[in-house]
DNA sequence: TAGTCGTATCGACAGATGTCTATATAAAGG
DNA sequence: CCTTTATATAGACATCTGTCGATACGACTA
């Protein structure tokens, strides 16, 4: 997972690019999701048993969306015996802030 | 539109503004609707007459994708005649930049 | 006032997506 | 081994979404 491309502001994106972008915003834009993700980004690492008794959603969809947000290089998981344990990856979210970073916007509000 | 919340990776967010946040970054996760964004963000501004052949969709999918950008607050728009001009909302990138800024995050990738 | 041109809306439709229950897998512990 | 516990996968289903063609709306123009 590298950065991809220069900032959304500073020339049209290539179909390529977009698909990509698109794709690990795509990982953050659901609710259920987002809040999954603060979860995580709130402590150093979380166990997924914690994770689904606060989003009140099933034990399956907490699976489905922590692996949606791995395989968007958004969070990093590590197996220690029976349990799953999930880190938010600082570079990925580096990567998307500095991807939306509007310092080099021509236009104004 | 303002900056709704405290950056994602400091405290758990609450069901509102998980739903408000993921609408924002929703309006971003497809891949036409970024090219979209990044063409409108390339130029200090931009009629929608000259958006639809790059992207090679209809102009009423154009239309459609400005509408949702334009609600999500990211792009502004303003009718010339019978031209519409869009521009971006640079507050609204920078906030959700500022959102998924990973300054305060513990954990590391 | 007709006609033309730019844009938005409508209605339809296929495909994607979030959720669930049921079940499989895998690791520990008796 | 057999059970328990943590997590993942499978399959189903309702809803959402991106796209289109057809058409309506609004503003300029001849």
């Amino acid at each position: 997972m590298d950065a991809c491309c220069s900032p959304v502001c500073c020339e049209p994106l290539s179909e390529a690019d977009a698909l990509e972008m698109a794709t690990r915003l795509k990982a953050l834009a659901d609710p259920t999701r987002l809040r999954l993700f603060s979860l995580v980004a709130s402590q150093e690492q979380q166990c997924a048993c914690d994770l689904t008794e606060p989003l009140h959603v099933s034990q399956p969809t907490v699976s489905h969306h922590l692996k949606v947000l791995t395989d968007a290089g958004l969070l990093n998981r590590e197996q220690r015996g029976k349990w799953a344990y999930f880190s938010v990856s600082a570079e990925a979210l580096e990567d998307l802030a500095r991807f939306l970073d509007p310092a080099e916007l021509v236009s104004q509000a």
